[in-house]
DNA sequence: CGCTATGTTGTTCC
DNA sequence: AGGAACAACATAGC
């Protein structure tokens, strides 16, 4: 279930399990989700010991004393597990770091969507990616700089990884809803102030979902994502029934009572600019 | 069976 | 050039 909130629990979850342990044995039960680095990613990483990590964005960096950097990207449906080598292997383990103390670290991914592997640095990794800044270190004025000149619908613009990295589907929602601001609305007709209102919600929801844990359930009673997307839920502002439609091919929940459609300004200059 | 899904990438068309 | 639309990837659940 990875945006940004769940990947940074991930992180915490490797940091406090299964740092500096050597690992003796890598398993791979999938070759795919390692892109042909199979051989290469057993080499280099047998032997060594994680001792650091990182994030940026949805991407998970474990880091080893002779500065070999694990990437770990979790599409639709990855985790990680940390569990005692007795028991049995977690369904859909595609790649297993067995450390000595007999404990082992599966990267899971069911649908198989996520990719790890080993690289020399994240700056590396983002650079190949071509990434935005985190969304959690990003300022104002990057992301408005990021945004400008461009010409898509907000949704669209805050999930685009190379403008700012680790929203995703459930997050743009919420931020747009918070914001008041509807989801086709064209980033060229957003003015700074609503900019900097959409910039003020993602940090919020952000900073908001990580306090909870990236529990769901947890989130505060107007978030609209709160209880995911089997529960038809009233808008907790006005009380109409969200809205469900696509947006930049994504399912999409928004209130039309509450979130504007930013329309070009008649004007052609708008206030306070 | 058909449809949808917390994501990314590549193609094609405008 | 940039953006939109769409398919592909693989699997489960409704």
């Amino acid at each position: 279930m990875p945006e940004l909130p769940e990947v940074e629990m991930y992180r915490r979850y490797f940091e406090e399990a299964a740092l500096h342990q050597k690992i003796s044995a890598i398993e791979v039960h999938h070759p795919k989700v390692l892109g042909g680095q199979e051989q290469d990613f057993i080499e280099l990483l047998t032997g060594e010991q994680f001792k650091s990590s990182g994030r940026w964005g949805k991407n998970l960096f474990l880091q080893t004393q002779n500065d070999h950097t694990v990437f770990m990207h979790f599409g639709m449906t990855g985790t990680l597990d940390y569990y005692n080598a007795s028991v049995e292997t977690p369904k859909y383990a595609r790649v297993v770091f067995c450390f000595e103390n007999e404990f082992n670290l599966a990267y899971i991914s069911k649908r198989m969507f996520g990719r790890l592997g080993v690289v020399s640095s994240i700056a590396q990794y983002v650079a190949s990616k071509a990434l935005g800044k985190d969304a959690l270190d990003i300022s104002v004025d990057q992301f408005t700089e990021a945004l400008a000149g461009k010409n898509k619908n907000i949704k669209a613009a805050l999930l685009d990884q190379s403008i700012t990295a680790g929203v995703g589907n459930w997050i743009a929602d919420e931020i747009l809803f918070q914001a008041g601001i509807y989801p086709t609305s064209s980033t060229k007709n957003l003015n700074s102030g609503q900019l900097r209102v959409i910039y003020d919600k993602m940090k919020e929801i952000m900073q908001t979902a990580i306090g909870v844990e990236a529990v769901r359930e947890e989130l505060p009673a107007d978030y609209i994502t709160r209880y995911g997307r089997k529960i038809t839920i009233d808008c907790p502002k006005c009380k109409r029934p969200i809205e469900k439609t696509e947006v930049g091919g994504r399912g999409t929940y928004a209130c039309t009572n509450c979130q504007v459609v930013v329309e070009a300004s008649l004007s052609g200059r708008q206030a306070g600019e």
